[in-house]
DNA sequence: TATAAACCCTATAAAAATTATAGACTTAAT
DNA sequence: ATTAAGTCTATAATTTTTATAGGGTTTATA
């Protein structure tokens, strides 16, 4: 399962995505729209913004705004950025490896041929749906 | 990822299905074979007992044993016993169903609907790697 | 039939991760 | 100046995961 935090980054990138006409958006209104706690979704839009899918306004009157299309936000890139890995140990993870503590031979390791074969499917799933995908079922 | 939980069961239904000729395996030897906690590995087992993946033997010269077919035992129900969920959202969750408490209307929600794809997606690759998988690439 | 070996079961403790909060700081509009 | 907004780091609270403890039951075998 997704943590709350990768949820509530994917409501705030739906809503900001839905008011791309307006110059900016509060933490506020995002926060308030769905009951989350605003200083709780300050720090996923800071991650977010750093992360380069979001741009932001200081001071009065400013707030967040979308700077990446919508297309080219994959959920691979969402989840990975607030929840971590995406493959199922971290013998097979491709951008967290670490060796599993149990296994004392990866390269003859049947789970880790599996998991591998599992993750790169799932990643095919996971990078091809797009922000843009939400946006179209709201 | 999946929890210790999970991966020490893979193992262990590994190791069970790799002793298949010898009669009842020991928690003993599965956890010295991978440095696992024996009382740890104990829940685990009993766990896979109750959900009718293992047989056991009690008193002296008991042990474990697989009976089921290793082509019979797909991650997907593995992860499920162990791990829970393998939906990405409760919101969207086949057999541990939950709205989501920042969801106002399920039935508008692009998240909602593009979650479904994913889990129907992910469940196809999860349903269709056994445990005959593993042990065919130990 | 006593003994030891092995699984059974429930409760609880310890550790780690996640979720939430706090508060001082900076920036910018008015 | 004042006020509204994001920035940043630290820490507290909560939940989940991981691990341990210990007595109970069953069974082979000497």
């Amino acid at each position: 399962m997704l943590s709350k935090k990768t949820k509530y980054a994917l409501h705030a990138l739906t809503y900001l995505g839905k008011h791309r006409e307006t110059k900016t958006v509060l933490i506020q209104d995002i926060a308030e729209e769905h009951g989350i706690s605003h200083k709780f979704l300050e720090n996923i839009l800071l991650e977010l913004r750093k992360a380069g899918y979001l741009g932001s306004k200081k001071g009065k009157g400013g707030g967040y705004y979308l700077i990446k299309e919508p297309k080219d936000i994959p959920l691979s890139k969402v989840i990975r950025l607030l929840d971590g890995p995406i493959a199922l140990l971290p013998c097979v993870s491709l951008n967290y490896y670490e060796p599993c503590a149990e296994c004392k031979d990866e390269a003859h390791c049947g789970i880790n041929k599996v998991m591998i074969q599992v993750r790169d499917e799932t990643l095919k799933i996971l990078e091809n749906k797009t922000l843009q995908d939400i946006l179209d079922g709201e």
